[in-house]
RNA sequence: GGAGAGAUGGCCGAGUGGUCGAUGGCGGCGGUCUUGAAAACCGCAGUACCAGAAAUGGUACCGGGGGUUCGAAUCCCUCUCUCUCCGCCA
């Protein structure tokens, strides 16, 4: 959520911003600006007459005490107590109004962000690695998997439907693998707490995240007389851990990593990228997610998307790092970086991690603030959030630059460890 | 799932219709005393919104929502959560 603030005194501001992000929300400006100087027209008004009412409480407690009659000032109590519930429904109606335009405002882009209308207007700030050329044709991940028996994608369909996915074997045991190198590298070497959340969240937790309510048709609701929904990314229990809190700023940075499933239902997604592991609607990743300063947080999302790189790095599969420019990002983000990685069989880059700073557009949201030094006024946290990876697309990115002309795959030697030893994956 | 008991400020805990935003204790901050510390004593301390340049003033908040009343932390309804016992289960 915006700063209301903001909106009442540089509207320009917030309008410059939303149409840099290719959205049209000018209608819906209008209204909340409107909303805003109704609010502020009723509100004096009410908060007077209320005024008037409890003083004339008062002097009904003082005139019985004294034993004199009351009968008269209770019947001019009585008509205001009409008037303040009148103008209380009023100012209901406008409040809620403008709660519901406000969540719909995405996020202001910071200055360092390139203003843009798609992903072709991206700016790849570096490139790591060296993609492997091979004297065959490599092949994609969705026919080395089967072929390998590590993938089975029809027994996935048949037990829960399209894009479901089994991993037997040794995939099964890559990801698990994955899962455990990403974890103990966050929380040995980066310096994160690992947390296991629940992998459903109730809608206060959707909304303070800003999954709700503008983007309920991307996540599964569970059926029934629950208020329960399946976590699209372990952003959203991560960050709702201090929903409600006021920190101490002496304690922040707050860093979390966790590993947890993801559900997304993606309606609206089709075509040749969603083929094989790369779009599913539940895939395993580590999450990454700080609690910081709004002096600190620009500083902290270059950390955070270095200790992403990391897992990349030690893995040695080759990746670019693009800062995405405003048309690209995210509703809640106010500055983003992807992590993509190389996937020979197409001869791409393709996503692997997002890295964002939402700045204090969730924790005004899910009101999470902190006192810096532990006293004094409390401010917004800044939260940021990334992944650290998602694991089915580094198992694909393994499988397609770790293969081996015979169909094998070597096991990239950081993994080794947690693989029990083992150097290449071979067929059954 | 069944029965019962609860939910009050950072924490504990009073308060059952009228100066209660709320007694008291602990913790926190500032001070007195002390070479320093402790103890003791004194004082200050919630959050949000509105008006104001500010000082300040106002309004709301005693788990959430609704109701009764001139007036609700206190009475009524409802929801959520916590605890105890039973049942069921990993």
């Amino acid at each position: 959520m915006i700063d209301a603030a903001l909106l009442r005194d540089n509207l320009e501001a917030v309008r410059t911003a939303v149409t840099n992000r290719g959205a049209d929300l000018s209608r819906e400006l209008d209204e909340l600006v409107r909303l805003e100087n109704e609010r502020r027209r009723v509100l004096p008004e009410l908060e007077g007459l209320k005024r008037d009412q409890n003083a004339a409480g008062d002097e009904v407690g003082k005139a019985k005490r004294e034993g004199r009659d009351t009968s008269a000032l209770q019947e001019a109590s009585k008509a205001r107590a009409q008037q303040v519930k009148q103008l209380g429904v009023e100012l209901e109606a406008i409040e809620q109004a403008r709660a519901q335009g406000l969540l719909a405002i995405p996020n202001i882009p910071h200055s360092g962000v390139p203003i843009g209308k798609s992903a072709a207007d991206n700016v790849e700030v570096r490139r790591v690695g060296t993609p492997k050329t091979f004297d065959f044709t490599p092949q994609a991940h969705w026919d080395l998997g089967p072929a390998l028996g590590i993938i089975d994608f029809e027994r996935g369909t048949k037990i829960a439907g399209a894009r479901f996915t089994v991993l037997v074997g040794a995939g099964a045991r890559l990801a698990r693998a994955l899962i455990n190198f990403m974890l103990d590298l966050h929380t040995r070497q980066h310096g994160y707490l690992e947390i296991e959340p629940p992998f459903m969240a109730n809608s206060a937790s959707m909304t303070g995240t800003g999954n709700l309510p503008k983007f309920e048709a991307d996540l599964f609701k569970i059926s029934g007389e629950w208020d329960l929904y399946m976590i699209p990314t372990a952003e959203v229990p991560l960050t709702n851990m201090h929903r409600g809190e006021i920190l101490d700023g002496r304690e922040l940075p707050i860093r979390y990593t966790a590993y947890t499933p993801c559900f997304r239902s993606e309606a609206g997604s089709y075509g040749a990228d969603v083929r094989g592991l790369i779009r599913q609607h539940q895939f395993d990743k580590v999450e990454l997610m700080v609690f910081t300063t709004a002096q600190e947080s620009h500083n902290e999302l270059e950390r955070l998307t270095g200790n992403a790189e990391q897992v990349l790095q030690k893995l040695g599969l080759p990746y670019r790092t693009m800062l995405l420019c405003t048309g690209d990002m995210g509703f809640a983000s106010a500055k983003t970086y992807d992590i993509e990685v190389w996937l020979p069989s197409q001869g791409v880059y393709r996503e692997i991690s997002s890295c964002s700073n939402t700045e204090a557009f969730q924790a005004r949201r899910a009101q999470i603030r902190y006192r810096p030094d532990g006293t004094g006024k409390p401010e917004f946290a800044h939260t940021l959030n990334g992944s650290g990876l998602a694991v089915g697309r580094t198992l694909i990115a393994i499988l397609e630059n770790y293969q081996q002309a015979d169909g094998s795959v070597v096991v990239p030697e950081a993994l080794r460890p947690f693989m029990g030893g083992q150097e290449v994956i071979t067929g059954r």
